[in-house]
RNA sequence: GGGCGCGUAGCUCAGUUGGUUAGAGCGCUACCAUGACACGGUAGAGGUCCCGGGUUCGAGUCCCGUCGUGCCCACCA
């Protein structure tokens, strides 16, 4: 304390105040509060397989503002950190890192070296290893990854309470991804069935429809006859996949369509592969699209699904889970026509079977080239299939309108900022046309904790699934064995095999207010956090995410998880377009801290308005340097006065007009500010703050710097010495949440505590009964600013001396202008003052001579 | 096709129930070493608030429409 430094700077305060926040606990979550002294907040859980990169920068700046507002308001924040180290990014990374791959037919090899330890050679081929091996060595590398990550992050200033971690491949995760999933299955909410599925034939696994994307690809429209049985002529239908001729199970037009009203209930004949299929109606069928009428393929696209569900219509499944045709030709298809295009994959078989068409003269035209969307993994590089499999799933609404309506009416319960990313979340509810697809055909990631009895023939009996106790969680079914049976009856006729999949990554993270909160393991704490008050995210996720966090609170605790959601926007390039992960990589986050510091860094994240995309801008982390640096400068500043003796109040000892506004005016600020973060907009509160920071040094502190150093007049100086640390006081405070670093430097040299632990600035007087006149000071301080004109028009210094000023005010502002005299003279070092009537604010200056 | 944003100074953006002369920062220009700060300070130039209607005494702000732009969603024959 009064520990004020002769040069005040930035440099090297990060790392001393990690530490020292760190070694004091400043962080640290009390869980002995209640609940209604407590913000929880659902931190999402950075890939740590990747790089921090300005995204995390921007966004979990924001949350960290809000978390730092909370605690200087009293709470109690639960503000726990989260890795999610599971998915297939880590499984990738693992590989590319060690040089490995999973093979899980291979046995578990103890104490196993892996070839490398970063950067494989090129020509390096993968050693094929155990998934026990496999899962070791992503242990191993997400723990290096995520010690680089908290140190970042801690960099960043981030106000989380380091002793509250999670990851989301971690036991306890698994045990809460595995028992909320049990708890699902028990109500109902859950269940495994055999059905179309889309499918992504490089990563042979299945994906849901909140891992879809459409994406514009080229195509032509194939105009094919289909031969009437009746003889009586062709139907003629346009397809994009003629090489699905083979899984044609109808023809289907709109019921209203006049031109088909003949066709309905007759049937044709597919063209090469000779099935019969019926022409059916249904509504989805669109009169304007292509001919009108189409195939109906098993299947084609999820449209197809659709109506081959609706309509009843059989099963002519042709491609396989690797992408490639099934040897055998189905029901009803010509075997030697199918022969041609066995084995072949979707592409290899279109040119085939348009080969053949063509010959065949039954391609009518032209094929007539179109751009349209497809559907792919968004990952994915292929369009997806859509396959046949069992899978499990979890009931979200999507095919059911009550459960649908209930999960709009919880998202209803959540105060979204901005608000409008409420309508996201509706539109999304609103679309989904299935159900949850939470079972995924990898490696690395939950297991299903699902055994099945086989049968005499091996077959499993998925009508009756064996589950673990919950007291036996986490388990992998691969490896563990189910109460009742012995090992050695694993995949044996009479005995019992595993499900072979694992949970969708989002299973697990549909649960991190519940893995953080420590739901059911430790409900002391789950009590006091959960429902949580803010989840932080990107809207981009709302659709998974969000959405899934909700479903599984909806079903296990019929409540929303978190009363408030806070959705961040995009960081951007300068040039307005979305910042590319490789443009981004050019200059990191550590390269930003070190030329600017963290707090401008920082500034520049809080100062991008919640849920608004905002551009990269190192001039605005210019700004925030500069401000952080008149922080301390202004501090030392006003501390070289010392502590004031008087022990009057406040209110007592500021007796001057002039310094009485001055308050007013914070008084005014404070309140905007808390009200803005109040609202979770910390950009708001940076800003109001900030205004009022550079008016307060440029033109208060220079109106009264004079009297401060007057000693021969201790009642006028002493006024301005309180109302100037009141304000500085005041100011630290409001800076904290976003300047953490500058702010406990400054605040550390004239207090004990931490800043970030000091109460957040109330005003000094209510509204009813105001400090003084918040405008007062500003008629001298337009005053001042027309004398600084007249010195800087005559490009003459702003110390010289002004030999007479005239001021022309209207009468009412003559009270104010007289309260600021005596600063006024002395910070335009004026000779003579005269005051005179008039209609507005103007003055007459009088330069005296240089000397 | 449905939904949601955004369009204000060269640039990035404020502008909270409609209220005098539309603001800030950056950039630009000129000037000043003044006792916290040269990682400083002072001032200046710069705007048909996308366009067109309407409501109103009064519209950047509210209503209708057009245009531009970005995102989300959608059954893709």
């Amino acid at each position: 304390m009064a520990n004020i430094p002769d040069k005040p700077t930035l440099d090297g305060i990060e790392e001393r105040w990690v530490a020292q926040w760190d070694s004091d606990g400043t962080y640290r979550f009390d869980t002995s509060v209640p609940r209604d002294g407590v913000f929880s907040i659902d931190t999402p859980p950075p890939t740590v397989s990747g790089s921090l990169h300005m995204g995390h920068v921007f966004s979990y700046t924001h949350t960290d503002t809000i978390a730092r507002y909370q605690r200087m308001r009293g709470k109690a924040v639960f503000y726990p950190m989260g890795w999610d180290d599971n998915g297939l990014p880590t499984e990738r990374r693992v590989q590319n890192y060690y040089g490995v791959r999973c093979d899980p037919s291979q046995h578990y090899t103890e104490g196993f070296e892996p070839p490398f330890r970063g950067d494989p050679p090129k020509n390096h081929h993968a050693i094929p290893i155990s998934r026990p091996n496999f899962l070791e060595l992503c242990d191993e590398l997400v723990e290096l990854d995520e010690q680089v990550f908290e140190g970042l992050l801690k960099r960043l200033g981030l106000s989380v309470d380091w002793n509250h971690q999670y990851a989301t491949i971690d036991e306890r995760s698994r045990r809460a991804s595995q028992r909320a999933f049990l708890r699902n299955i028990a109500r109902g909410e859950a269940y495994s069935q055999e059905a179309p599925t889309l499918w992504d034939v490089d990563f042979r696994t299945a994906v849901a429809q909140a891992e879809m994307e459409d994406r514009e690809r080229p195509g032509a429209y194939h105009k094919i006859p289909f031969a009437r049985t009746d003889g009586d002529g062709t139907v003629d239908i346009d397809t994009t996949r003629p090489e699905l001729l083979a899984a044609c199970v109808a023809l289907v037009a709109h019921p209203d369509d006049e031109r088909y009203q003949s066709l309905f209930g007759t049937t044709v004949t597919v063209p090469l592969y000779g099935q019969q299929v019926e022409v059916r109606a249904h509504e989805l069928a669109q009169p304007d699209k292509g001919t009108g009428i189409a195939m109906i393929c098993t299947f084609g696209d999820t449209t197809d699904v659709t109506w081959w569900r609706e309509l009843n219509l059989p099963m002519r499944a042709i491609v396989g889970r690797d992408g490639r045709f099934h040897a055998d030709a189905p029901d009803g298809v010509d075997a030697d026509a199918y022969a041609h295009i066995a084995g072949l994959s979707s592409k290899q078989a279109q040119k085939v079977v348009v080969d053949q068409l063509t010959a065949a003269g039954l391609l009518i035209g032209e094929p007539r080239p179109i751009q349209h969307p497809v559907k792919f993994y968004e990952r994915g590089d292929r369009p997806l299939e859509i396959v046949t499999s069992r899978q499990w799933y979890i009931r979200n609404g999507g095919r059911d309108a009550d459960l649908r309506a209930a999960l709009v009416a919880r998202g209803g319960e959540v105060t979204w900022h901005p608000g409008h990313m409420q309508h996201r979340y509706d539109n999304w509810v609103e679309g989904l046309n299935g159900d949850w697809l939470v079972s995924r055909q990898r490696f690395f990631g939950v297991p299903i904790p699902i055994w099945y009895p086989l049968d005499e023939q091996g077959e499993p009996r998925y009508d009756e699934p064996i589950l673990p106790d919950e007291s036996e969680l986490p388990i992998d079914p691969s490896s563990d064995t189910p109460a009742g049976y012995v090992d050695d009856q694993r995949d044996q006729p009479g005995g019992f095999t595993g499900d072979p999949d694992v949970f969708d990554t989002w299973a697990t993270s549909s649960l991190t207010p519940q893995i953080a909160g420590g739901w059911e393991e430790d409900g002391d704490l789950f009590e006091r956090v959960f429902p949580m008050d803010m989840r932080p995210q990107g809207h981009d996720i709302i659709r998974t995410w969000l959405f899934a966090t909700m479903t599984r609170s909806h079903h296990e605790f019929g409540c929303a998880p978190w009363s408030h959601a806070a959705l961040s926007g995009w960081i951007l390039d300068p040039d307005r377009k979305k910042m590319s992960k490789s443009k981004g990589n050019v200059v990191t986050p550590v390269d930003l801290f070190e030329s600017y510091g963290t707090d401008a860094v920082r500034y520049w994240a809080a100062s991008g308005r919640p849920g608004v995309d905002t551009a990269f801008s190192e001039d605005q982390m210019k700004v925030g340097r500069k401000l952080a640096n008149k922080l301390l400068n202004v501090t030392k500043f006003v501390l070289q006065f010392g502590a004031p003796t008087d022990d009057r109040s406040l209110d007592d000892a500021v007796t001057d007009p002039i310094d009485r506004s001055m308050l007013a005016k914070l008084d005014g600020v404070i309140a905007d500010a808390t009200a803005a973060f109040e609202a979770f907009d910390y950009a708001r509160a940076l800003e109001r703050t900030e205004a009022f920071f550079w008016w307060f040094c440029d033109n208060y502190v220079e109106l009264v710097k004079g009297r401060t150093y007057d000693e021969q007049r201790p009642e006028r100086a002493n006024s301005a010495k309180r109302a100037l640390r009141e304000a500085l006081s005041a100011v630290q405070r409001l800076f904290a949440p976003i300047l953490p670093f500058a702010s406990e430097e400054a605040w550390s040299w004239w207090n004990d505590s931490s800043v970030h632990l000091a109460p957040w600035p109330a005003p000094s007087s209510d509204a009813s009964t105001p400090f003084g006149d918040p405008a007062l000071a500003d008629v001298t301080i337009e005053v001042l600013t027309q004398v600084r004109r007249a010195k800087t028009e005559a490009k003459r210094s702003q110390r010289s001396v002004v030999e007479v000023l005239v001021v022309t005010a209207p009468l009412a502002m003559h009270v104010a202008i007289h309260a600021g005299r005596d600063d006024l003279v002395d910070a335009g070092s004026i000779r003579n003052l005269e005051i005179v009537d008039g209609e507005t604010v103007t003055t007459r200056v009088t330069l005296a001579d240089d000397d």
